[in-house]
DNA sequence: TATGAATGAGAGTTCATTCAT
DNA sequence: GATGAATGAACTCTCATTCAT
């Protein structure tokens, strides 16, 4: 989508109607046929980042592999995912103020249904503490979008070995201890 | 400051300077005796919001308490504040993708110093992972943020008991395991 | 041109983006179609203006006709061009300190071009002063704003004869006399 | 004057009351003690740039000269006056379309007698030709400000010899020849 | 007299949206 | 379907002017 190049290219502010046009090399008034004004124009870009995000994050992930080896990838995925596209947190704070309809929520809920499998997984066998889907998931993975902005703000550069240990902490933190 | 009550009203987007002078009851023109600009009104917002966030944060915290006894504060005042300042969090990402002036480094540099040195103390008594303060940071507040969110967006309604197991899942994830 | 008439009715100060739209029956944002900014929209005027005082400066002049009679006519057409219109002198004051860019000056040049042959010509034969065209031209031409000033300020009622006078006087100054 | 200093610093258009109270050390409000509004300070700027202008126009002028020694002085002082004070002309063209009152037209009246003088003597004398003051003002001295503007804009680079060939055009301009 | 904070109209400019083609 | 000129409200910012002190 045009509106992304916009994104990435010069920031949120960019994106104006008109902009967004010319990238996409059509007319103004065409944005108009596709989208019934800018708000949705908006929700769908957030969708189409929200499927992106989620593919990215559940990438080379399978119910074969071991609840360590998931949660290791899934880590790293978001991750990596964070750190190149920097911009994408903006807009996803910008947009999650908007009024969610259904569908979005929808949306989401499907999305990220294998995460939750994961996490009850984790739970009936034990190994997680029994918390909802959701609660783990901020545990295990909210620490990744503060790593990346100390890092994007060149406030504190990490080393390979502080990263291997927050992946080692964010598990600490889910798991049951004796 | 009436920029602030504009921005928990209706959002950042909502901050003109027409009506936050309409909210603080003077004339637009008033607004540019004390302010050299929009982002300048902006950056004092910000780093107002800075120092109500650090003072909540450390409130009741001082080096005389325990290592979790000073995590568990802090942990419960990130989140009380979080929770009682949503849109703040809009204004932190809005305002952090400005050029950061050194004043303003350094003023989040004094600010959080307690903090800094909180999570040095804890890795001297050999208590907390040997990680830089900001991993640290990141690994024992980051999932706050994610869990407002799941709260506000009500995806989730977490219960006290969830709360305490976060804060504990928390001390987890920084605390070295046998 | 709309802003031209504003000029006209009320002057430069009365050109406002806002003036201009509705003297040219458009909406204000119609206007930056057309024009960058205020100041491409100044400098297009004053293109304008130029082109127009050339050509009316230039009326009925040729090659064919004698150096005197040459002459007589430019000081004529500049004359009525400027007792015509008063509030272009001003519009080209405040337009002339603005950074004037190549292409500009190069108009100039070649709207007076003309202009430039006949004093050179002049010069070839021996009957004007031998001097820069520049010169020439201010030598020739330069009484005219002032007379117009007079003129206009009611300061002065100048005759027929007066102005005929004022004709041969300008011949006198460039000129070789015995 | 305060505002005179910020002319021929920064150009007319920053003059405004806030910069000209700075300029001078008072308070806004202080300069609308001594002038009714922005209007009645630029007539009194004027005023003042005209008195000064006379000055230097009629500097070591005096009647025991010759008629070309005075037209000499004259020409010369007019032109180093306008090299020296090139911000001068856009002040008066902008201020001469201000509605004159009469207070102005005694004061230039005044100021300029000298001048009128010198010419009434010189038609008088049968040197000059018989045409009113005004007009043989606008024959002598209207070519100067042409000349400064060719130099100004650097499109024309007057050597000594052109600069002396133009005082002897303006004699010749005046003069009475056989 | 002198101050300077406060005013609010109006400046230049942008932009989501519409509609005749 | 597609266009893009036109709209006009809303934006940031400036400035001549006033008035309580």
């Amino acid at each position: 989508m045009a509106a992304e190049a916009l994104i990435n290219k010069s920031g949120l502010e960019a994106v104006s109607i008109h902009r967004v046009a010319k990238q996409a090399k059509v007319a103004t008034g065409t944005i108009y046929l596709y989208f019934k004004d800018k708000d949705e124009l908006m929700a769908e870009l957030h969708e189409r980042n929200l499927r992106l995000f989620a593919e990215a994050f559940l990438a080379d992930v399978n119910t074969a592999q071991s609840l360590q080896e998931c949660h290791s990838r899934l880590w790293l995925n978001a991750l990596h995912y964070h750190q190149e596209n920097v911009n994408v947190q903006r807009l996803w704070v910008h947009l999650e103020t908007l009024p969610k309809n259904a569908r979005h929520k929808a949306l989401i809920q499907e999305l990220f249904k294998p995460v939750k499998l994961f996490f009850s997984r984790g739970v009936e066998q034990g190994c997680f503490k029994p918390l909802p889907g959701e609660m783990l998931y901020a545990l295990a993975f909210g620490q990744i979008l503060e790593i990346c902005r100390f890092s994007q703000l060149r406030e504190a550069n990490f080393t390979k070995q502080d990263m291997d240990a927050a992946l080692l902490a964010s598990w600490d933190a889910i798991t049951i201890h004796p």
